[in-house]
DNA sequence: ACACCGTCTGCTCATATGAGCGGAGCTGTG
DNA sequence: CACAGCTCCGCTCATATGAGCAGACGGTGT
């Protein structure tokens, strides 16, 4: 692999060599007219400096996307999309900030004209709209209902309208928790025409970007927002991930359950039919629920930051 | 010249194709199928992923020849070979024994065995042959008389016979003087057997290792050996360096003078028949020396340190 | 609505390139 | 000396690649 070339002579012209090919973009065939050499000669000397390492090429760039990590996992787990910002941030706002920022990058290139755009209601989904700068134009609907939580003061509603509002499309929204305290209750939400409106166009929506939940306090909105009594139900259910309201267990298999049924969001068939389900995880206490979401096949698209991108790879036996 | 490119998707896209095709080594066709794209849509985002500094090839190795600079010389001087090392030595002895040894490589290297190598006496030569390990079976002709020095045990015979014993080619030697008093000595001198043989070889060298020094006190031991009259002599009629005993003048035009018929050399046109000539100059003060020998077309292979290679360099307006 | 312009795409066709072959020269060995 | 084994070279021929072109698209000004 490293035997480095013979003498200094060759050396000098193995390297002058390397530089007419690749820094000048000259060909062979050129180069071995100048040199004298037959255009094998060229190849093999080429050849030599490449596999000695005289010539070393290497991928980079200025950015904080490390591009060698986001390829890996998007190799390793199949994904249509993975973008892994390269950052030593723990602090979960200021994570949301830049990842979210990355997302909006994300959206931005990848949402034409003809797709549907589906949001659900999550903290890093807000921190993606809030920096996104403009967008194509196209439907926006809302996959879910909101939480009211104190550290937030947008809600789902104003995330849809916001990002309707910037692509120039129309918005599909309505006001409506995301969970109920019975099935009832869901069920009337669901009739109201403005839920019933945005529900019918779930079927239509072509990339969707929702939240990721592993499924435990704290690392979850949804579950700390829930009962006891129905976290604990999911969670002997196996349920690890909760994807902005459908549930999976460790196989990535969506969980049904009495809860599912209080819970205003998109269900698992319509997200499955979703093309492009993109999710924004972080947080090292997420490696399982992005394990399962992806296994799911529901989220086909991560953005997250290199630690959690290095655990998800480490893991993988 | 670096617009970077679109979005972070396309990034990691081009990411991973520059790597398959770079350091995989895939041809841009498998890539496409492997991507889904038209060769021609790789090959494009190739091209971007080189002009916008995504993709970074570097030419260099670990050993301490400065190929950038070697091959700058060669190029700006049109030598056959140059060789700089690059080391921030400036005491010459020590600048002598690492010069030595690139030459002694060099030499290695390019001498075959349908060569004859002619060797002319110089410290910095005596410093590579000291250093030769190896060398093809060739006939080794001695092109100068030599100088004694009190700092130098190593005469221009013992260089010849060493290099002869290890190539196991022939020697051809002789004991003599590099100068002597007058013209009429030095005729007598060449008429010995030894020193007409050697000379009668003259002819048949193809490749030579000689000194170069510049023609004023301490930069040229002929120079030091020879009386004031003949060196004022010399430097009234122009001469700026002398090698191993053919001196020429700035404009690189070899002089003739009645000094030159009192020096036991091989004489400048004998060494213009030479096909490769190769000289080992160091240190700032020889600038000028190396050029006009290079301009007078007798020395065409250079070894020398970087200093003296950047110098040389920086003054070609 | 219209023509216009810049961008992006995939095409054709000439050229550059790679894989693998057989011959030349060198080396060590019986 | 003869021979096998080796490296190095340049060849053929199939394939990969580049240059340049023309159509498609999206935005834009009239």
């Amino acid at each position: 692999m490293e035997p480095i070339t013979g003498g200094p002579a060759q050396l000098v012209l193995t390297a002058s060599i390397a530089r007419r090919y690749y820094v000048d973009g000259r060909s062979k065939v050129e180069i071995a007219d100048e040199f004298r050499l037959s255009r094998f000669k060229v190849a093999r000397l080429l050849d030599q400096a490449r596999s000695s390492g005289l010539v070393r090429i290497e991928i980079s760039h200025p950015g904080n996307v490390d591009l060698d990590l986001s390829a890996r996992l998007q190799e390793t787990f199949g994904l249509r999309r993975a973008i892994v910002v390269d950052t030593p941030e723990v602090e979960p706002a200021a994570l949301r900030l830049q990842l979210g920022k990355a997302a909006a990058e994300l959206l931005t290139e990848i949402v034409t004209a003809d797709d549907v755009l589906g949001l659900a209601w999550a903290r890093a989904v807000t921190a993606m709209t809030d920096q996104l700068t403009s967008l194509a134009t196209v439907p926006v609907v809302q996959l879910t209902g909101a939480l009211t939580r104190p550290d937030v003061e947008a809600n789902s509603v104003e995330l849809v309208r916001h990002t309707a509002r910037l692509s120039g499309g129309p918005a599909y929204l309505f006001y409506a928790p995301l969970v109920v305290p019975d099935a009832t209750t869901a069920r009337a939400l669901r009739q109201q025409p403005e839920v019933a409106e945005a529900i019918s166009h779930f079927d239509a929506v072509t990339k969707a970007v929702v939240g990721l939940g592993s499924w435990a306090a704290g690392q979850s909105t949804l579950y700390d927002a829930m009962d006891a009594d129905a976290c604990e139900q999911l969670q002997k259910r196996g349920v690890v991930a909760d994807i902005s309201g459908v549930f999976v267990d460790a196989k990535g298999v969506p969980v049904q359950s009495k809860v599912t049924d209080r819970v205003i969001a998109i269900n698992a068939e319509q997200m499955n039919a979703i093309d492009e389900v993109i999710a924004i995880p972080y947080g090292l206490a997420k490696v399982e629920a992005v394990r399962a979401a992806v296994r799911s096949g529901l989220v086909n698209g991560i953005v997250t930051h290199s630690p959690l991108a290095r655990a998800l790879l480490d893991e993988v036996y």
